[in-house]
This record gives C-alpha cells, sequence and structure tokens, in this order.
DNA sequence: AAAACGTATCAGCGAGGAGTGATATGGCCC
DNA sequence: GGGCCATATCACTCCTCGCTGATACGTTTT
C-alpha cells in the first residue's frame, strides 16, 4: 500500500520532470514562443529561431509527441500550432517568477549557464 | 539594433530555459514538493524524498543558488522553504497542462523517459 | 574537549540529450 | 513525369548533468 502510494507520487513527479524537460530548452523555447504568436510552418520557424531545418524538425517531433503543438497540413507545408493555451499560461507564468528571481538563475552555475 | 533586439532575445530565452532546467528533475521537484508543504531541514528532505544526504544537499544548494528556496539556520538544523508562491503557481500550472498532455508526455519517448 | 549529529563540498563516473550532416520522403508545378 | 521545394529521419559526436562515496565543516551536548 505504501508502495502504491509511493510509485503514484513518484509517477506524477516524473511526469512534472518530462514535462519541463520539454520546456527546458532554449531551442523548443524559442519555437513555442513563435507559435504563441501565430501557427507558423517549419521554414518559417527555421528563419525565425535561426536554427538548423533538422533541428527545428527533431523538435517539433518531440513537441508533436509530447502533445504541446499540433500540425495541420497545408499544401505542401505543415503549419504548426499551440495545442493549448495552457502552455501560454505557463510560460508567462514562468516570466513572472523570473522576474523575482532572474538574478538568483543568472548566477547558479550549478548547470549549463547562459 | 537588431543584434540588440536579438541579445534581448535570446537572452530572455536563455534564462527561461534555465529556470525550466531548474525544475526539469525529479530529485529537485520532489524536494520542492515537499516544501511546499512546509519548511523542512535537510535531514527530513532526506527520509521523505529517499535520495542521499548529499544529492539533497547539492540539490539544495542549487535551488538556493537559484533563488527558488531559502533557508534560516535553527539551532543545528537548517530549515528550507519555498520563497515564492509563484513557486507553487508553476508547479500547479504544470499540472493544469499535464491534465490537457499527460498521455503524449508520457509516450514522448525523445527525451529521458519516466 | 571529545563525541555525536547535521550539513556541505568535492572528484569521478555514467548516462542522456542536443546539434550536425547526409539522406530519405512526399507534395507541387512546369 | 521530372525537377523542386518543404519536411522528416538517422547515425554520430560532444557536452552536460545527476548520483555516489569519501570527507570536511560547524554546532550542540555531556
Amino acid at each position: 500500500m505504501a508502495q502504491i502510494v509511493d510509485d503514484r507520487k513518484s509517477a506524477t513527479i516524473e511526469r512534472r520532470a518530462k514535462l519541463f524537460r520539454g520546456f527546458a530548452d532554449p531551442s523548443r523555447l524559442a519555437i513555442l514562443g513563435a507559435l504563441c504568436n501565430e501557427p507558423l510552418a517549419v521554414h518559417e520557424l527555421v528563419e525565425r529561431t535561426e536554427l538548423s531545418q533538422p533541428n527545428v524538425s527533431n523538435h517539433l517531433r518531440c513537441l508533436l509527441d509530447c502533445g504541446l503543438v499540433a500540425s495541420d497540413r497545408d499544401g505542401r507545408f505543415i503549419r504548426y500550432r499551440i495545442s493549448s493555451p495552457r502552455i501560454t499560461v505557463l510560460l508567462s507564468d514562468v516570466d513572472a517568477l523570473l522576474d523575482v528571481v532572474a538574478e538568483g538563475v543568472e548566477a547558479c552555475d550549478n548547470y549549463r549557464g547562459a
């Protein structure tokens, strides 16, 4: 029983961590940020983010699998869009938190620095 | 000028990514989750999270540097607490988003699985 | 002051993920 | 239908991060 509770708890935590990792990459954040304004095709994302095309595609695959973005075929383009407004909420809450902790985060060198 | 704008933009994105990475680890989430209920000393966190003591200390150092937690000495204990309610907000945002995308996140195997 | 407890630090190892380059697939237009 | 454009996939390398084990520091107790 305690075991089951533990499993449930850790499963929840693992899911949260996995979702956070989805956002924990500058490239994916750039893509999501661009898509927050308007739906965009891959080559448009490549232009705006200045990432390589395979790189963008790889991240889009990841974001698509995770359900964070959705895609619609439009002729020979494939247009991607944010899947839920909750994503926008999450991103703006992060900015709100950054208003408070930006300095500390900037200074923390325990992991990959900016 | 466009360069400056780019720098600002990417600096913002880097900060966001770095902050997200702070949350993108099961151990740190377990610690933050425990601290959301009540302030706790290190050895209490060790008990509840079942992580090793050095491991907990390392993560606490990271969270402290980032400004996500604060610490108060209490005799020979050091009590840690969440630094801002915005952190709790962020965590519940993630849960809200998971209500929508949990399946996809679970299924996505592009990075470290649960 | 010595022992015991609570916490922090450090070096080293191992694994996972991000980016690249080459290549494959698929829809469009002349 | 052949060439072209938009996108996807794959193998590989490098780098970063998390965990562990040993150890050091500091505070309290007797």
